[in-house]
DNA sequence: TGATTATATCCGTGTACACGGATATATTGT
DNA sequence: ACAATATATCCGTGTACACGGATATAATCA
């Protein structure tokens, strides 16, 4: 699991799924990263077992297990503090989410 | 910080120290490695921030330092239930210090 | 079936370590 | 100064990924 805590990228994505079930594109928009790499961290972190996957239609969407999510919350915890980026991150994920479909931003 | 804790003789070492301050000969001797790969990983730990050193004649001692045992405390305790392996690394320890003078194992 | 879109995987390249034996450094006692 | 001990660093080798463009796969719709 720290392995899996331990690359940056990695730490966005799960700082971002903490706000609820995302697909791969809503991800590449606000991470602003190609689409390959988003895939390929997406896929290290189903094998780790922190994330599950579901797909509708044409998306796949991912969203923590239930089982990590405790832990998870409790590990990000600090590193949402540290790392202001996940802020920044989670900020430009409501405008996008806004931007998409009138949706509220919890 | 995450780097620090996703390799698993960093994980034992830090274990370890949570039970107090060590000198690498013990280190060496409880976890069985080559005094070269216990040396560098204190040294990765100590430039993360983690440990300081302290010289008394010959030895160096290292324990955590203060600002990070509270978060490693936490994190540590998810990894102690995972890890069996540091709970026997404990056990160890204390015959190990019981045999090199005998103290009384915390 | 063929075009389109979303996603996954492939590929070559680069970097960060992990490893452990060998060697260097530092300290102590003689 | 020299031997002995504890520790740090060096060195070559190997592995695990990170990266991102290119390509393959999968689903949808006309």
């Amino acid at each position: 699991m720290f392995k899996a805590l331990s690359n940056e990228t990695r730490l966005r994505i799960l700082g971002l799924l903490l706000q609820g079930e995302l697909c791969v594109c809503d991800l590449v928009a606000v991470l602003n990263l190609p689409q390959s790499t988003i895939s390929r961290h997406l896929a290290y972190l189903k094998n780790s077992g922190l994330v599950e996957d579901r797909r509708e239609g044409v998306w796949m969407h991912y969203r923590l297990k239930q089982t990590a999510r405790t832990d998870l919350a409790n590990l990000l915890s600090a590193a949402v503090v540290q790392l202001s980026q996940i802020k920044k991150d989670r900020e430009r994920l409501c405008k996008h989410l806004a931007r998409k479909q009138s949706t509220v931003c919890s």
